[in-house]
DNA sequence: TCCAGGAGCTAATCATTGTTAGCCGATGGA
DNA sequence: TCCATCGGCTAACAATGATTAGCTCCTGGA
């Protein structure tokens, strides 16, 4: 039964993300995870090899659509403004609507230990990079104006983990609202023209 | 010797809270606190009423400051412009000079138990409010032009808790150009004239 | 000089947990 | 029909770690 072994683990990385996000990793048990798919701690031996494995699995697929979204928004244009304003929505929209996955992979990085943690530190420095890049781009350019692209850069990724904090489907501010005012926010934030 | 038993707190609370922002609260041992201050876990017990009490005593003291900050910054004017300014100083500034409370009192909330959490959580739902009706009477004066003034308040105080994630006092960016350069972002962002 | 209390130590308690071992029922292909 | 494998279970192991108990040493005031 290979295929209900697979159909399985989604459930179970499911149920981890959200004892992660809202315990923490290391308050999170197994037995915990276990309760929430139906199954006693030591089942779930049967389909992760450790709990570890289960925290840098989240986190490294995380990362992974984080560089793809961003990519497939910038891939477009050329333009500098456009540019931007395209990585800040996926940014956004990512944040918002994983953000489990984007809350637990911003805080349990301490959690993870070696080879996963700089796995996922070298991505988040990826990331952080072509934003940087982004906005020197569009300095060069004479479109923005910010003194510092390395501190425009912390500001908007600092942005879009607010969003995985405090954003709810279900609440008053939808995906589409949240991701337009907080792209406004970032052009604003550049001084984009 | 109350004047030595007095002595010894801080040093407790300053090794306990390095450790919190190191590894989590969850991770931190009792063991590994007495060893930054030159003591065994259990002789802790004779400063300390549990690990609970001096997370939550650090956690209570930072909001208090925090809020503190922002009434002493924004007492001398009444211009909504100048008003925010000042604000999002102080608060860059308090995250950037105590980056380790404010990291982990802003990460930590699930670690603190009734009725500490609520006393945390009451005292950062003021701070929000406060900046919001900042913002509220800026647009309310026509001196900033924003859709959501909840929108805007979340982002300037995401700013300052990304602030607290990144600043290093030995870094490059020193606090007073990340100061000046995270409040013009921050009047950017709201719009200002 | 003497003693109370402060502050540290070790040993012990008690609970929790990740993980492994070994067992068992169901199930589906041969 | 039969058996291998999947996937679950309980029991057991081995740490770990917060907290308590009880002892000891030092010090400063009387």
């Amino acid at each position: 039964m290979a295929g209900a072994a697979a159909s399985r683990m989604p459930e179970i990385r499911a149920a981890a993300l959200e004892l992660f996000t809202l315990h923490g990793y290391e308050a999170t048990t197994m037995a915990a995870i276990g309760a929430r798919v139906g199954v006693r701690g030591p089942s779930l031996y049967k389909h992760v090899a450790s709990k570890q494995e289960l925290l840098a699995g989240i986190m490294v697929a995380t990362m992974d659509a984080l560089l793809a979204e961003h990519a497939r928004a910038t891939a477009g244009t050329a333009d500098p403004t456009e540019r931007l304003r395209r990585a800040v929505d996926a940014h956004v929209r990512y944040h918002a609507r994983n953000r489990l996955e984007a809350f637990v992979g911003n805080r349990e990085i301490r959690s993870l230990v070696e080879p996963h943690r700089s796995a996922v530190l070298s991505r988040r420095a990826e990331y952080e990079l072509r934003f940087r890049t982004l906005v020197d781009d569009g300095v060069a350019a004479g479109r923005f104006r910010v003194s510092s692209a390395r501190l425009a850069s912390y500001a908007i990724l600092d942005l879009g983990m607010g969003v995985a904090a405090w954003f709810r489907a279900d609440g008053e501010l939808g995906e589409n609202e949240v991701s337009w005012q907080y792209t406004e926010f970032a052009l604003r934030l550049v001084g984009a023209d």
